[in-house]
Parts: structure tokens; C-alpha cells; sequence
DNA sequence: TCCCAAACGTGATAAAAATCTCGTTAGTGA
DNA sequence: TCACTAACGAGATTTTTATCACGTTTGGGA
């Protein structure tokens, strides 16, 4: 298999979430290209085609087997392989995701937190223990940990990325409002949370544009 | 101006926080396409077609004005408009994004969290005290609340966005992992945080396939 | 058994996004 | 003052992404 499209990996995602949803009995059961796309207002066409770029046949009339595009899902994204992850920065949203049970429907594991505030280390968050940072390497590399989460302030972020990077990891799941520079081996997926705002923002901009929201309060700086 | 497509607006927030970083003094300073370009990894092409697209004219052999960016793209993002949302689910990542304090550079303000559980009721989370969910009809009512932050447990959240909907909220900003069925006049973000861990794994995955990894223990299940 | 219709697969088309090319503008230094 | 070059602007092109149209497969009922 070679490698996939970032869009369609995401879709992939998508599928694999509705699918494996633990509301719906779907074991043994079949479904079909236009279920999936409904449920996530997507084309049709575009599902069959993801399906297809993984290997995954359905059957006219029938559709597809849930279990095998479950399965297939998990082997092309690699989530049928353990990953063990150490969190740095075990602030507020550190914590939110240390305390998070379900990622583990992912093959992804949280196994240790790093913090330098010398007030959160020994506490327990989730199933860690945070430790002090200067354990951080060592943990690293006798653990041979391929995925770092970085949720630290945006200003020792860079600093932090740049020394992960050279423990060997291989990706680094960027919580941090930055973007960080790493070798070109070194795999950075940035999570922009207030990103998503900006959507939302000019949303209510062209909504106001069009009449709507009369009363507007209005900031100005530069 | 009319609407931006989605991920022109997406681009522009990241100008603008990459612009309005407090740790670079840029006011009255001048900034080249190709500045931002190399520190976003965009081409600097693209950034001058987005800042085009709403309007921002460069100087031949000098750039933009940085000052001048920045307000036009608070203006087209509608940053410059103050806008109050409520927060309903104050768990684990509802109390971190009460308490994160970088929201109101781009003019949105949690100025009140909902939640249904008793313990969390009258406990001040950031600058928010938990109202009980009886109440939340009457303060977004009451207020004028256009927009909603989502932050429950995926199973509720469908008829939760059901009820905010009815309230007469414009956007909902769904935190929770599923896909919201509203009617066509609200707008819905939603904020897969897990989403941008299958770019990890299949990134890992094609790792794998490459012969790094010898160690590979792996999971089965349907 | 034999249609029929539901669902797939795929090549063609359309739409969107990104990149390239090149002409224009405007500071800079001789 | 004038040539030079860094930077912009915009049209053309390419690449990517999404959608459409249509032929093929297959279970189900007359």
C-alpha cells in the first residue's frame, strides 16, 4: 500500500469512526457506500472511492462488509499497530488529554507526561505520573518512543520540538500555537484548535454583512 | 466582501497569527509575501492571492504593511466584532477552554458554561461559573447568544445541538465526535481533535512499510 | 428462471486549489 | 537621474479534488 492522500486519510478517519461507533450493532452486517456518505454529508462516489484506494471491494447490491472495512480502515491508517506516545506539557490541555480514554480505539497510548512546574510533578493525571522534563530523554530513548504530544506554551515549543527530534522520535502531535521547524525526517500534524474559530468568525462577519446582528460592538487595535 | 472559501479563511488566521505574535514587534514594520510564506511553509504566491482576495494591496519592492494586515483580515474574519458564547459540557476539555485565555484576540468571549452534572454546578471554572442546564435557555435567550461551544459527551450532543438550534444560536463550535444534524441556518464547526492523529498513524504505518520499525506488535480486532 | 433495481466500479468531466510566468512598481545606489 | 532589482499583481497552467454518467454485478421477487 502505498501512501494516501491527506484528505483521504482524514475521510478514511471519518468512515472508521462511524463505523466502529459503539452505538450501532454493525458486526456482521453490511453497509453501503451511500449510508456512509449521508451520515457524513459526503458524495457517494467519493466513499466508494476511498474504500476503493485501500483495497476494499463491495458487492452490488449488497454494499460493503462493515467488519472488513473496519479492518482494512485500521491496516491502511495503522491503527492495528501500538503507538506509545509521551506527552510534554501537562498544563490544562495536557491534562484534558492525558485524562482522555479514547484514543486507545486508535492503537495510540499516552504512557508518560513531562512537565518543568515542579507543582505538577509527581501528581497523576489520567494513568501517568508526571515526571520532571530532565527525564524526558532518557524515557524517550530506552522506550524507543516514535510519537511526542506537545502541549506547551507556543514560546518553548520550537526549543522542545527541536530536542524531541533528536531523541528519535518520529512524529510530533503539535497542540501549540506554532509552527515548528524539525528535520525533514521528523513528522509534525499541527492541531489548531482556535483555527477552527477563524471559520466560525467570518461565518457571523458575512451573516452580519447581511443584515442580520444590528448591534454591534466592535473592537479596534492593530 | 463576500464569503471567503474555506480554506482561504483558514490561511488568513494563520497570517494573522503568525502577524500579531506578540514576540516579534511588527507595528509599523512592513512584511513580504515571501516572509510569511517561508515561516507558514506556503508559497508566497498563494499569500499574496488570499491577501488580494480581500482586498490588501503590497507595495512593489517593499511588501504590505503589517499594521494595515493585520486590521484588514481582523475586518474580513470578523475579529473586530466581539463575540459571546456560552460553553455547554464543562468536562475535562470544556474546563480547558474555559480556562485558556487566547480566545479573545480574535474577539470571542465563554461568558458562561452549562453543565448537567451536579458536583460541577456552582464551581468556577476560569472566569465562569457552571450554570445548572436548566438555565441555559433563558441566558442565551436572554443574552442574545449566537454561538455555543459543545463540549459533551458524544452520545448527548445530537440532541443538545438540537435544542441550542431551536434557541435561535448561529454557529455551534462541536468539540464532541460526532457529526451534528442541524437545521441549514446553523453553521457547525467541528473540532476532531483525534482526527489529526490518523495523519500520525498512516504516516507511521507508511514508516513501517519502508522496514523502519522491526518491533511491530500489533492488534486485531473487528 | 429471468427480469429488475440497488449498489458497485470507473472513466470522463467539472470545480477548486495551487503554482508558474511574466509584466509592473518602486526603493536603492552609482 | 537612471539603471537595477526586490517585490507585487494577475492571467495562464497544472495539479488536485470532487462529481457525474454509465456500464456491470448481484440478490430478490414474479
Amino acid at each position: 500500500m502505498t501512501r494516501l492522500r491527506r484528505l483521504v486519510v482524514e475521510r478514511l478517519m471519518r468512515y472508521y469512526r462511524f463505523l466502529s461507533d459503539g452505538n450501532v450493532k454493525r458486526v456482521g452486517r453490511t453497509v453501503t457506500s451511500a449510508e456512509i456518505a449521508s451520515a457524513l454529508d459526503i458524495d457517494p462516489t467519493q466513499v466508494r472511492k476511498d474504500l476503493g484506494s485501500i483495497g476494499i471491494v463491495g458487492m452490488g447490491r449488497v454494499g460493503f462488509e462493515t467488519c472488513e472495512v473496519c479492518r482494512s480502515i485500521r491496516a491502511a491508517l495503522g491503527f492495528d499497530r501500538n503507538v506509545d506516545a509521551v506527552l510534554v506539557g501537562a498544563g490544562r490541555l495536557g491534562s484534558a488529554l492525558l485524562k482522555y480514554q479514547g484514543f486507545s480505539r486508535y492503537g495510540l497510548e499516552i504512557v508518560a507526561a513531562f512537565d518543568i512546574e515542579k507543582r505538577l510533578i509527581g501528581r497523576k493525571i489520567g494513568n501517568c505520573v508526571v515526571k520532571p522534563m530532565q527525564a524526558l530523554r532518557s524515557f524517550v530513548e530506552k522506550n524507543r518512543i516514535s510519537v511526542v504530544i506537545l502541549t506547551t506554551p507556543a514560546v518553548v515549543s520550537q526549543k522542545l520540538a527541536e530536542r524531541v527530534a533528536e531523541m528519535g522520535v518520529k512524529a510530533i502531535w503539535n497542540f501549540s500555537p506554532v509552527r515548528l521547524i524539525v528535520p525533514p525526517d521528523v513528522f509534525v500534524r499541527d492541531e489548531h484548535i482556535s483555527l477552527g474559530y477563524a471559520e466560525i468568525a467570518h461565518h457571523l462577519r458575512v451573516l452580519a454583512d447581511e443584515g442580520f446582528f444590528p448591534r454591534g460592538d466592535c473592537t479596534s487595535s492593530c
